[in-house]
DNA sequence: CAAATATCAAACAAAATGTATGATAAATAT
DNA sequence: ATATTTATCATACATTTTGTTTGATATTTG
């Protein structure tokens, strides 16, 4: 969101990701002109040509803001805890990531831009957990290639989250880490 | 595939399914024109026009046809068995339809199309576990939604499979069937 | 072989993108 | 506070891509 934090910048680019936000819960994507982004911004669209070279750019941004502020949702809990309770903590801060930024990953699911953002996700899951889980004893036992329980585990645990998200309010937050706590086992 | 059998039509859309998923192999989707397709098909846009109103409806009927040859190939296999015998047997079904269909599963998630992908694969594999594991006594032990367990799994497995077929040959079919019958317990 | 129809070439209209220019307004720096 | 920098704006225009139409030609069906 930074380019060098000129005010005009920052102020432009956050009304450019928040109509983008707003027209994708109406209308998909694929269909949205750059013209018709920049007429509800109420933005010159010789202005937007000179932040993006097209909406792809734009998306891009926005998602690469969501992940800076996945990451950074990540940055300070514990080490050294076992897998499960490992597993479980990540999960609770990703459910809570994604529930503060509901209107955006409800927005981006909505149209068909799962790739994205599973990609993203995946990445940053598998990426923590490659770290943490790395020479952890149950797992050097189970025989089984580490980016294989990886992506198992965060593929399953992604779909329900953004499946939760899709049908809001059926479970809370809480029933949702109480059911996925009894889904993964003790010892992996 | 079949409109009402014409020959020509058949051979237009194949070759239009062909041409799209080689541009798909070196060219984002989003970035492929109409006019691409049909310069590379060497068919007139106007023929593409008179079966497609754009590039969106030509991926769609693409991607129909693979979920039709899929739910063929789900058809007939066994009922009444435990629920991991039952889930082992979905998976190898499923991983040996995408690795006949290799080229065109590659192609799409190599153009962050996955949303369709996962979207679909998910919807077939719940329908058939769905129907399977509704009165599995297992599942109704467990006290957790048949949906969330489906999701779990589903999403676990499909994520498997994805990153098998882009890490090309990392793994033969059986080693990954054997890697997942591991990650799977023996009751739910 | 006759009838039906899918494809084609060509030309055209409309829509959307992408670029350039100089004026104006807003932010930064001194 | 003022000067300087620069982002935004309105406008105009060139280009690209899409979408439609027409009638001729070729292929398929019956």
């Amino acid at each position: 969101m930074n380019e060098k934090t000129d005010l005009r910048i920052i102020k432009t680019k956050k009304i450019l990701f928040e109509t983008l936000l707003k027209l994708m819960k109406h209308k998909n994507f694929d269909k949205i002109k750059i013209s018709d982004i920049c007429e509800e911004a109420l933005i010159n669209r010789s202005t937007f040509y000179a932040h993006y070279q097209d909406k792809y750019e734009l998306l891009d941004d926005l998602v690469e803001d969501l992940k800076v502020s996945l990451l950074k949702d990540l940055e300070n809990y514990e080490n050294n805890i076992s897998s499960k309770e490992y597993i479980m903590r990540l999960l609770s801060i990703l459910i809570n990531h994604i529930d503060e930024k509901k209107d955006i990953y409800s927005a981006i699911l909505l149209n068909n831009r799962n790739g994205f953002l599973i990609d993203f996700l995946i990445d940053v899951t598998e990426r923590e957990s490659a770290i943490r889980l790395k020479n952890n004893e149950d797992i050097v036992k189970s025989q089984l290639p580490l980016e294989i329980i990886i992506r198992f585990y965060a593929g399953g645990l992604i779909n329900i989250c953004l499946s939760w998200l899709t049908q809001k309010e059926k479970y809370t937050k809480e029933e949702l880490l109480e059911y996925i706590n009894k889904l993964i086992p003790e010892k992996i």
